[in-house]
DNA sequence: TATCCGTGGCT
DNA sequence: TAGCCAAGGAT
C-alpha cells in the first residue's frame, strides 16, 4: 500500500508553490493556517501575496491586525488572519523569529492545533510526524476500515490506525503523510471518488466491500442564511471594502443592504454582531460610534 | 463533546 | 437547487 501511494504521489502530485524545496518555514507555515478549512485553489493566489509582502514571521508580526485581516481577503474564518499574526509575534518573541520545529512548541501558538503543528513539523522541517486531516481519515476509513466516511469526530482509534501506517523513515513519512492527503483530495474524494484512478483499489476495504453507503449519524448542515456567521461576514466585508472608519449606523444600513435583510428587524442582531467582533479583536470603535478594522 | 466560526464551488 | 463540503481550532 505505502509503496502504490508513493509512486501515485510521486506523478500525480499538485505543483502547489509551498511545496517548492525553496519554500521557506514560514511559506509552509502561512500555507497551512491558510488551508485550515478552505480550498487550496482559492488559498494559492492570497499565499504569494501575503508571502512577497510579508516574506518572514517578522514582517508580518510588524503589521497591524487590520491590514492582515484585509490582506486575508476572502478565505472565510478571518480570526485565522488574526492568529496568524499571533502565532508571527511569537515566533519573533519565544523563537528568534523562526517557525519552531518542536510539534509542542508549534502547538503552542495561536490557531495552531494537532493538525498544523504536525503538518508544519513534518512539511517545513522534515519530522516524522502523524499527520490526520479530513483526507487521511477518509483514506483510512474506506482503504482500512471499509466504510465510507471516517467518523463525525477524530477518535483514538484513528489516531493509532494513522500512527501504525506512517513510514519509520522521517523522510519517506513527510512525504507519505502528504501523499495520503493528497490522494484524499484528488481520487478519494467525499462525494464522488473516482476509484478507477485509485492506486490502491484492489486492496481497500470498502471497494472489496462493494462501496456501501455511510452508516454513520446523519450529519448536521451548517445553518447560514440568517445567521450570525453571515452577518459577521457581511461587517468584516463591509469594513474590509472601506478605507475609512464607518459610522455604526451606516454599518447597519450596508450590512443589511448587502444581505437583503429589513434593517428595523435585524438591527439588534447586526448590533450583536459587533459587539462580538468587537471581542474577537476583528473590529475596533473609534471616535466614539465609527467602526474600522483594528489599527 | 458539541457548537461556533466564512466563503464559494460542486453535484 | 439546496445542501454538502473544504489541509481545523477554540471553547
Amino acid at each position: 500500500m505505502r509503496r502504490r501511494v508513493l509512486d501515485w504521489y510521486a506523478v500525480h502530485a499538485r505543483p502547489l508553490p509551498w511545496r517548492d524545496p525553496e519554500t521557506t518555514a514560514w511559506g509552509v507555515f502561512v500555507s497551512e493556517v491558510m488551508s485550515q478549512q478552505t480550498p487550496v485553489g482559492r488559498v494559492e493566489p492570497v499565499w504569494r501575496e501575503w508571502l512577497a509582502r510579508w516574506p518572514t514571521a517578522g514582517d508580518l508580526a510588524a503589521e497591524s491586525p487590520g491590514e492582515v485581516v484585509r490582506a486575508w481577503g476572502r478565505l472565510g474564518y478571518p480570526r485565522r488572519a488574526l492568529r496568524l499574526r499571533e502565532a508571527a509575534v511569537a515566533m519573533v518573541e519565544h523563537h528568534d523569529g523562526e517557525v519552531p520545529q518542536d510539534e509542542d512548541a508549534l502547538r503552542s501558538l495561536p490557531g495552531v492545533g494537532a493538525y498544523t503543528a504536525a503538518a508544519v513539523a513534518a512539511f517545513a522541517h522534515g519530522r516524522r510526524t502523524v499527520v490526520v486531516d479530513t483526507n487521511v481519515r477518509r483514506v483510512l476509513a474506506r482503504t482500512l476500515q471499509g466504510r465510507a466516511q471516517a467518523a463525525p469526530a477524530l477518535t483514538a482509534a484513528e489516531s493509532r490506525l494513522a500512527a501504525e501506517v506512517v513510514p519509520q523513515d522521517p523522510e519517506t513519512s513527510a512525504v507519505w503523510n502528504v501523499a495520503v492527503m493528497e490522494l484524499g483530495a484528488l481520487v478519494c474524494r467525499a462525494r464522488s471518488p473516482e476509484c478507477e484512478a485509485c492506486p490502491v483499489r484492489d486492496l481497500c476495504a470498502w471497494v472489496a466491500a462493494g462501496r456501501p453507503a455511510d452508516d454513520g449519524p446523519p450529519r448536521r448542515g451548517q445553518a447560514w442564511h440568517g445567521t450570525d456567521r453571515q452577518v459577521r461576514g457581511a461587517i468584516v466585508q463591509t469594513l474590509r471594502e472601506s478605507p475609512d472608519a464607518i459610522a455604526r449606523a451606516g454599518l447597519e444600513h450596508a450590512v443589511c443592504t448587502r444581505l437583503r435583510l429589513d434593517p428595523a428587524r435585524h438591527a439588534a442582531q447586526v448590533d450583536r454582531c459587533v459587539g462580538s467582533l468587537v471581542e474577537d479583536g476583528l473590529v475596533e470603535p473609534v471616535d466614539g460610534d465609527r467602526l474600522r478594522l483594528p489599527a
